[in-house]
DNA sequence: TTTACCTATTCAATTAGTGAATATTCATCC
DNA sequence: GGATGAATATTCACTAATTGAATAGGTAAA
């Protein structure tokens, strides 16, 4: 068998998180995935690969699937959380990136669901949000070559990462110390 | 027939652009594109993976391969530039990057080989860079709510692009105004 | 001469992503 | 009341992207 733990990619964890809230089927799911003042303005997912995505979290049993029938609409199929989807889910939302490029998509999800589900926990996420980004900034400045009169590329990038990352910073002070409050959808 | 032209990605003008200083072979491309002070500090890549772009550009008649025998070496094909790969590739090179999300991966790229092969069309592609990055920092000022008391995820996200934004446009200057010469490698 | 690593490419298999197809219900217009 | 089209709800077939492993000869060193 040895299934090999693929990491959830952000929508995934969007059906997660949507799930939560209470079991909901594929196309109410969509919706509030593409929602243009929610989760849609990270990013965009097309319906049928969400379907997808739905098969793959349901494999792995984070969600479990029962098909209703017997109704006015369409058959649709009813998603809930597992115990090991709500787990996962809730470990998830309270980690800071490890990484950079994780920065957009999964700390907004974070800070979208946290502001939802728990409010109170945004403060703590953020700090150790903030840490991090502080480290990542010590890494960038040990990794500074010597300073020569000549640029390179490594000298490009190296501030580039640096000014990018000092923005995340910024930002993540903006949050904190305007006390924000993120006003639930 | 319907030809439907999908843009290329990053490190497929990146072979282009290891192309046009003259023929090579796959494995020795894969090298280049993944040398750790070059290409490799943007992105990574699998050598299977480069092979299968690389078939995908000669479909598309920007490289034509012809297969080398007889050497002391394992038999390898050896690439080239067509006249349609020089054009694409001479015209992307000199064209500001249309959105946020592609500086990181294409902006970057061009300053690599505009380094290497024009640099002095350097200061022309950061200025003209510059003109769109402050275009973008217009749109998401108008784009801003009339402010309230709460802020809401639309406010979260408006703000973070801008505060990205702002730290390429001030790395954009920090090229310009050091008058920097990037080293080529 | 065996081992191990470097060169060079290909292949099979998996995973991701798209557009179109299917099918039912609902609202509206003539 | 019947036609038309939009909204609901999901599936399917196809293509593209990605990965790991396989193949296979060459070189260097023990």
């Amino acid at each position: 068998m040895n299934v090999k733990i693929l990491p959830l990619n952000a929508s995934e964890y969007a059906l997660l998180g949507f799930l939560k809230a209470g079991p909901c089927h594929g196309y109410e799911l969509h919706r509030k995935l593409t929602e243009p003042d929610g989760a849609g303005m990270i990013w965009g997912i097309k319906i049928s690969n969400m379907y997808a995505q739905l098969d793959k979290l349901e494999r792995r049993g984070l969600i479990s699937g029962r098909l209703l029938e017997n109704e006015q609409r369409p058959a649709r199929t009813q998603y809930s959380l597992t115990a090991a989807g709500k787990q996962l889910f809730e470990e998830w939302l309270h980690q800071p990136v490890r990484h950079p490029r994780d920065f957009r998509h999964f700390f907004f999800l974070q800070l979208f669901f946290l502001s939802q589900y728990e409010p109170e926990a945004l403060d703590s996420l953020v700090e150790r949000q903030l840490e991090l980004c502080q480290a990542w900034q010590q890494n960038l400045l040990a990794a500074r070559e010597s300073s020569s009169n000549s640029i390179d590329f490594a000298d490009l990038t190296n501030r580039f990462r640096h000014s990018q990352i000092q923005s995340m910073i910024d930002w993540l002070f903006w949050i904190k110390s305007e006390k924000i409050k993120i006003k639930p959808k």
